[in-house]
DNA sequence: GGGCACATGTAAGCTGTTACATGATTAA
DNA sequence: TTAATCATGTAACAGCTTACATGTGCCC
């Protein structure tokens, strides 16, 4: 019965190298970029920050500047640790087990009932609608400034995923209604049958 | 300091509940059926299961049939566990904190380096391909048979989702290999400049 | 006879969230 | 002066994964 025989990486330490590779920041800062620029793909919960920082410092990945303020330190990156940062962005995605609450409460619809459902894919809808808002409005910010240039095709290809999947949840999402509206009229009441192909893309 | 003001009910809880109202099964073929029908959007570990199907016991939620054969047990929901599961079911979707690992490697690919993003693309869009191919046999599979009637236009929503989102990434990695194929060529090399709208859809 | 699918569980331990605890600085 | 924001951390614990442990029945 060994310890340990399979530690995965941490991926937590992939993001906060990750981040520092931009810029070197204090810890707060980082869950504020870590929140606010990688928040729709990724997400730290506060309390891993502080004990990854300190462990990543432990390993000589990242250093403390900015001792002249005793009550707020900035981390940047050391070499160690942009080497350590390749290594880990090079290793393979590890996919993680999907859990879509939203589409459980689908699944299993007929439990709740065609309205209840018709309120989810609403909800889900608008959602969606925000969320490509933003990414519009990201990509318009990105394409002005001149900072970054060198990471930002890198963060457009992101956005740019973000807006397909947004796309398609709203394209999604009004499938779904007309397909309930269908369940729920009797059939003649309608005259268009769907055909969900018919309304992809 | 109190001892728990807020416990997140168990998404398990409301997994197995589902999949037991659409029929009675083991403990195994839970697993199985979670795997190979839920898979798509949801999993469950294999060691969840166990515990969970002995606290819904616990609460009369199931019940143990076919006590004829000792060595293993068919649960089944009681009336009970109905009107739990369409308790769980009503609950507002928790969102998961979004963690993609694809997505961190592309944000910062400029450590990596436009070749090894590529790979990462390629692999994303055959794996979205397969993804695709699979949808549409189950829900060929779906629209033939007679079981389950009742269900069955639940269960499409979410097979059209995944449809939604598999086309949406296929289309997404096409959009970011060739703007990564803009990335390394010298700009005149390529007549067209890539408008990332112009691909959309 | 060997391997695979069926079948049931337990134990160890990591990951990640939330709540708690504390304090400085700054803007209203 | 009071609230918000900046700033740093710790403690408790829920959730989940993985590996371990065990055994039967069936098919080739």
């Amino acid at each position: 019965m060994e310890p340990r025989p399979k530690t995965r990486p941490n991926q937590t330490h992939t993001a906060v190298l990750g981040a520092l590779s931009v810029m070197p920041m204090t810890g707060y800062a980082l869950r504020v970029a870590i929140r606010d620029v990688l928040g729709h793909f990724w997400s730290e919960s506060f309390g891993q920050i502080y004990p990854a920082l300190g462990e990543l410092e432990r390993q000589g990945l990242v250093k403390r500047l900015d001792t002249k303020d005793a009550r707020s330190s900035t981390f940047s990156l050391t070499a160690a640790g942009r080497a350590r940062l390749k290594q880990l962005l090079a290793e393979p995605v590890q996919p993680t087990p999907p859990r879509n609450g939203l589409m459980l409460r689908l699944f299993f619809g007929r439990q709740i009932g065609p309205e209840a459902c018709r309120t989810l894919l609403l909800e889900t809808k608008v959602d969606a609608e925000r969320r490509l808002a933003r990414y519009e409005s990201i990509r318009r910010e990105l394409q002005e400034e001149d900072e970054n240039a060198e990471d930002r095709p890198y963060w457009l290809l992101t956005i740019s995923a973000g807006e397909h999947t947004a796309r398609a949840a709203i394209a999604w999402a009004d499938e779904a209604l007309a397909a309930l509206q269908d369940l729920v009229l009797p059939s003649a009441a309608r005259p268009r049958a769907m055909n969900p192909r018919s309304q992809v893309i």
